[in-house]
DNA sequence: GGACTGTTTTAGATCTGGTCTAAATCCAAT
DNA sequence: ATTGGATTTAGACCAGATCTAAAACAGTCC
């Protein structure tokens, strides 16, 4: 269901050049933090992943968390996605245009590859409307683990 | 493109009866709060709504129009939904399943009928997995209005 | 090197949306 | 009128996120 050859992921030694490369100037906080983050697909809170860089000794303040994380999603590192009701921030290490599918139950939020620009093709938009996104999540319920 | 005709929004006369006959208990404060949430199609926070209940005077708590929001979500007479960016928690006036277009100059929230549970047939779930539920937001800017 | 400049980070204060609590009020049934 | 359960209230509280002003850091020029 998840095709990960959509996307390439950045080990933890790629990330100051990659950081470089979208003109973001890879300070040892910004390093930190893209290697928690951008490594690996995942879905984290802001503050998760503030616990996460910090886990073994104190290494990038909270704010500075926060501002990276707002100078990723500018660049297009992370994407940006909140639960329909809840209203809890995500940071999504996958950028590239796909659905996700959320697990009342468990909580669970998943990736799948699908093409949503060509599913809101059958929305009925204003004619001078350019898409620019497309956020689409199903909810599920799971039949046999429940 | 919205179609009001599916959904007929009450007026403030049939409140009191609309919530006796989901079985919640028409009180005072929970009848103004159904009359300035549910009598047209709308999306609201939560704030908004306690402002436009308080506007002439004083008349109902903050904590009570939060409470009475769940009880209505919870009775299947608003829906919730936040933007997939921002995280700010908006209420639906409209019940029906149906997409929203989010305009990113304006702010602007509309909703859109589309069958949006047939268009989440086109992503490929687990087997064992029963939709529950599809959030589907295009999210546009304006060619003209620019 | 050392002084200067702009950028980044920091700790902690602050803001904000939302929830909790314990007391007061309401309402229906006796 | 009194009782008892449901509802509402004001204000305290909480968590996530942002703001601030000071300190640390790079890079440049002498």
């Amino acid at each position: 269901m998840v095709d990960e050859t959509t996307k390439n992921f950045p080990t933890n030694k790629e990330i100051p050049s990659l950081l470089r490369n979208r003109g973001i100037f890879p300070t040892r906080q910004r390093v930190r933090v893209a290697q928690e983050m951008l490594c690996r697909p995942q879905h984290v809170t802001a503050d998760q992943l503030f616990m996460a860089v910090n886990a073994k000794h104190p290494a990038v303040a909270r704010a500075t968390v926060y501002n990276t994380l707002s100078i990723f999603v500018n660049a297009g590192l992370v994407s940006v996605l909140t639960m329909p009701d809840g209203g809890t921030v995500y940071y999504d290490s996958s950028v590239h245009h796909h659905a996700h599918i959320f697990d009342e139950e468990s909580g669970e939020l998943m990736d799948v590859d699908a093409d949503v620009f060509s599913l809101a093709q059958h929305v009925a938009l204003p004619d001078d409307a350019e898409v620019t996104g497309v956020d689409l999540v199903v909810r599920v319920r799971r039949k046999t683990t429940g």
